[in-house]
RNA sequence: GGAGAGAUGGCUGAGUGGUCGAAAGCGAUCGCCUGCUAAGCGAUUGUACGCCGUAAAGGUGUACCGCGGGUUCAAAUCCCGCUCUCUCCGCCA
């Protein structure tokens, strides 16, 4: 969320910026609840105050068996009107935090303006694309033919974008898997972590998918939890109401987990293969920054992201979102796209982004620093380092063979037991 | 799922209605002393929000003793509900 005093004190600024992401806001019902809020807050605290005194004072007379009761009468008058203000301070607060908590996060001065998808700058282009003598195939034919990936049994056990992966195609995804973490923890220094699933509503609201996007999230019947829709909600959460030492900063962490997305608002896109599904596996890097050097942070996890494309051969290009298409948290993010041949287009594996203090404020992740003592949020980052399902994806489809068979790219190979090629069928 | 115990400041731990933002100890920081180290002595040692201050410094008020309600002129302290932790039993990978 946005520090309530810096809405108050640069409201154009913020009434601007929002316009920048194409959302028109009306900053009076804000400012007046502000306003509303300090004028309370006001008159309550000094009826506190009064009250504080008198009551020392009558403990005084009470004691030296004087009488009291008319201070006590008085008293009781006051207190009714302290109950009063604070049970309208409570409704002012809610209502306000209610406002706060749906602003989105202002984009970073180097974002550039855009209204869609199709103004996003391409930052780096990497990679040749592989020639085929014949027409590629998209991967939802290669995993059917080389039976690896069974899309109808996916949905005959639990419904529509859910897959099986059989043999070595689930071999793939779990040494696709193992690759990417070693890679971080081993090669970038990243810290592994394997959190809960499962997170609670505290938690989903810390890293902002909550209050706003509850109908993107799967949540559990029995008990308030939500299956996380990516790793970034529990590894943030590690340091929820903390304060760390500014020593220990950076902190970077990688994890696997698998993600659950209700998809809410997607149906008819992406319908065929593995490219949109309810549940995913994904290798998510988070840090946690001091916010001199989230930017430069930024720039070694979208090339930490970059480094697995790079090592398994994949031609890929990073974009920088504009304005439009930036996501409510984010301050900046880069997205890598990997080439999919069988599709003739460049789709999103990984999504890097800087949240500045957004979410650590809403998180109550702070750190001392060394030179004045004083508190400070930390930034917060993540990326994904890579979508696994879509990873197998680009292997399956810039690897295919005139055959039909694919080959194991040479870097997962060690995680495939030596394996080399997934064969054709017949 | 059943029974019991507990939750206080960075940590340990006292505190059963007013003099408690909270004893004491530890730790930390600063200073003094000591020709190194240790010991010793003194001081300081939370956060949030509001107001004053151009700003920083600072001052001031309020709140916070797991969370939420209640009683009372007054609650860390009394009452109710909840959450979490620990121990035992059951179940289970």
């Amino acid at each position: 969320m946005l520090d309530i005093k810096f809405i108050r004190q640069n409201t154009e600024l913020v009434r601007r910026k929002m316009l920048e992401r194409g959302q028109e806001m009306d900053m009076s019902p804000f400012l007046n609840l502000d306003t509303r809020r300090r004028d309370i807050l006001q008159e309550v605290e000094g009826l506190r105050s009064d009250r504080n005194t008198v009551s020392k004072d009558i403990g005084e007379k009470k004691k030296k068996k004087e009488d009291a009761s008319e201070q006590i009468a008085r008293m009781g008058e006051v207190s009714a009107r302290i109950k009063s203000l604070d049970d309208e301070l409570k409704k002012v607060e809610e209502d306000l935090n209610a406002m706060v908590m749906v602003i989105p996060n202002l984009p970073h001065d180097s974002v550039v303006y855009g209204t869609s998808s199709e103004d996003n700058p391409v930052i780096r282009v990497w990679g040749e694309k592989p020639q085929f003598s014949f027409a590629p195939k998209p991967h939802w034919d290669i995993g059917e033919d080389l039976k690896i990936l069974d899309f109808e049994r996916g949905a005959k056990i639990t419904g529509a974008r859910f897959t099986v992966y059989m043999g070595l195609g689930a071999m793939l995804e779990r040494a696709i898997i193992n690759f990417m973490l070693d890679l971080h923890i081993f090669d970038h220094g990243y810290t592994e972590v394997l959190a809960p699933f499962m997170v609670n509503r505290e938690s989903m609201t810390a890293t902002g998918q909550l209050p706003k996007f509850e109908a993107d999230l799967f949540r559990v019947d029995q008990v308030d939890y939500f299956l996380i829709p990516t790793a970034e909600v529990p590894v943030t959460n590690i340091h929820r109401d903390e304060i760390l030492s500014e020593k220990e900063l950076p902190i970077h962490y990688v994890s696997y987990s698998p993600c659950f997305r209700a998809e809410a608002g997607s149906y008819g896109k992406d319908t065929r293969g593995l490219i949109r599904q309810h549940q995913f596996n994904k290798v998510e890097m988070v840090k946690f920054s001091r916010p001199e050097t989230s930017y430069d942070e930024l720039e070694k996890l979208t090339a930490n992201a970059e480094d697995v494309l790079q090592r398994l051969n994949i031609p890929y290009r990073t974009v920088s979102l504009c304005t439009a298409d930036l996501g409510f948290s984010s301050a900046k993010t880069y997205d890598v796209e990997a080439w999919l041949p069988g599709q003739d287009a460049y789709r999103e594996i990984s999504s890097c982004s800087n949240f500045e203090d957004f979410q650590s404020r809403r998180a109550a992740i702070r750190f001392r620093r060394e030179d004045t003592g004083k508190l400070d949020f930390v930034h917060t980052l993540n990326g994904s380092g890579l979508a696994a399902g879509r990873t197998v994806v680009a292997v399956l489809e810039n690897y295919q063979q005139a055959d039909g068979s694919v080959v194991i790219p040479e870097a997962l190979r060690p995680y495939m037991k030596g394996i080399d090629r997934i064969p054709a069928i017949g």
